[in-house]
DNA sequence: TGGGAAGCTTGAACACGTTCTAAACTCCTG
DNA sequence: CAGGAGTTTAGAACGTGTTCAAGCTTCCCA
């Protein structure tokens, strides 16, 4: 059996700690776990931008943090659950989507897709180690890995693009959506493992993109998406 | 940096024993070498058959094939590399694999697809583990994770799918078969992590591979995918 | 056929994530 | 204010993957 956190709080744990001050009355006790919690996760965020994951010990995060070793574990449970808790805590995103604002339904899918590939080859030693914890299989600790409402989000783009008829009715929005993901899941990964030059992984990523929204688009649509499905291909062609 | 085996045989890393034996004289030290090497691997598959990757401990290792706690790391450079080692020493593959011949190109894809899930589903103890390291970031050990062979393979079924005119004649086969296996890997990491039942991956992942075949069919075999593409999204409807 | 040199094995050791115990501290309740 | 419940703390300890210095085995060349 996986288990969590051993304090009382079970209910909140993964939460952002923004959230968790929200929801009011917060008795000082429980303020002073939040106020914790927050020194944690800002330890952790700074201790891996500085060192990335190999300078992120749980002993130099508790020191960092002004905290025992002990209290990590009882907050959060595991190093993973800390770093989940960061990756979380990461909301610029939603600031930067709602500047975009396409006409073309599928057009601004591949401008979102754009926005998180810079955003995350911008920072490649803090994002190198967030999406490194995203493949990390070693416990259970999964529940809403992504921002919920960046999910919601790219959920919103799928559900405009079949509504303003781009996308084939037939098809269910949610399976488009998910396989989609699994593109940017699978071109993520190559990249953390070094397996990909930041060049190609965008080219990749919008060949992928192009090639499953092609297979579900609406016959009108077809066209402009094979376009840019050879458009990515020739640029992809270039480097061996 | 990374490091791999420390002695002098870095360019045998990796092969399987068996290959090393093949290529001939085979000094007394490297016959001993390689006899190690398959005792390590063979202690490796039965400690993952018997308890999974939770009960593969380097010391139980060690102790199983005989040899002292250093020789693993002498000889394969890391636990991980030994997971993979065994990994690719997976050969029923291809015995299986040989069998299946359909007259409809894009049907001996799907068959072979669904071979593999069956494979891996068929033993979950041991895929589990194996899987999981195909998805560890932790280290440099990449190269070849999947049998060469079965590559080969793979590529060879897109080809003739190309060749046959069932994918458009402008679709790269290479890029193609690459976003078909990041399907795969993305249902088989969900599988991993215990997210998805053995029933809905090979429906997701059927799903995933007629959506891109979909987006790259030649126009008269758009009809059959567009079809299987509805067929499996049913399948996929009743269980929310 | 010896002797030097390389390479391998070995047991000890390190750093890590994680858990545990007991003591100290902080907060809520009556 | 007193008591008691809930948490943090320090410290030690466990098991893990990995590495190191030292000794032993094997090879190669005179």
């Amino acid at each position: 059996m996986v288990c969590g956190p051993r304090g009382a709080d079970q209910e909140i744990t993964g939460l952002s700690p923004t959230a968790v001050l929200a929801t009011q009355p917060l008795s000082r006790r429980e303020a002073g776990k939040a106020e914790r919690r927050r020194q944690i996760i800002q330890a952790a965020r700074d201790l891996i931008r500085e060192t990335g994951n190999a300078g992120l010990s749980m002993r130099g995060l508790a020191a960092r943090a002004g905290v025992s070793l002990a209290t990590p574990y009882n907050l959060f449970g595991s190093k993973r659950a800390i770093v989940v808790a960061v990756l979380q805590d990461v909301r610029e995103f939603q600031e930067r989507f709602s500047t975009l604002q396409a006409v073309d339904p599928l057009e601004s899918i591949f401008a979102a897709l754009d926005l998180s590939l810079q955003f995350y080859v911008g920072d490649p030693a803090f994002y190198r180690t967030l999406w490194s914890a995203v493949f990390d299989t070693s416990d259970g600790v999964r529940g809403e890995i992504l921002n919920p409402k960046r999910d919601a989000f790219w959920r919103g783009l799928v559900l405009g693009a079949v509504r303003s008829g781009a996308i084939a009715s037939e098809v269910d929005p949610d399976l488009l959506l998910r396989h989609l993901e699994s593109v940017l899941r699978s071109v993520m990964f190559d990249w953390v493992v070094g397996e990909i030059s930041p060049a190609r992984l965008g080219a990749m990523a919008r060949h992928g993109y192009a090639l499953i929204l092609l297979g579900a688009a609406a016959d009108d649509w077809r066209g402009p998406l094979r376009a840019r499905v050879l458009e990515t291909q020739a640029s992809l062609a270039a480097p061996a």
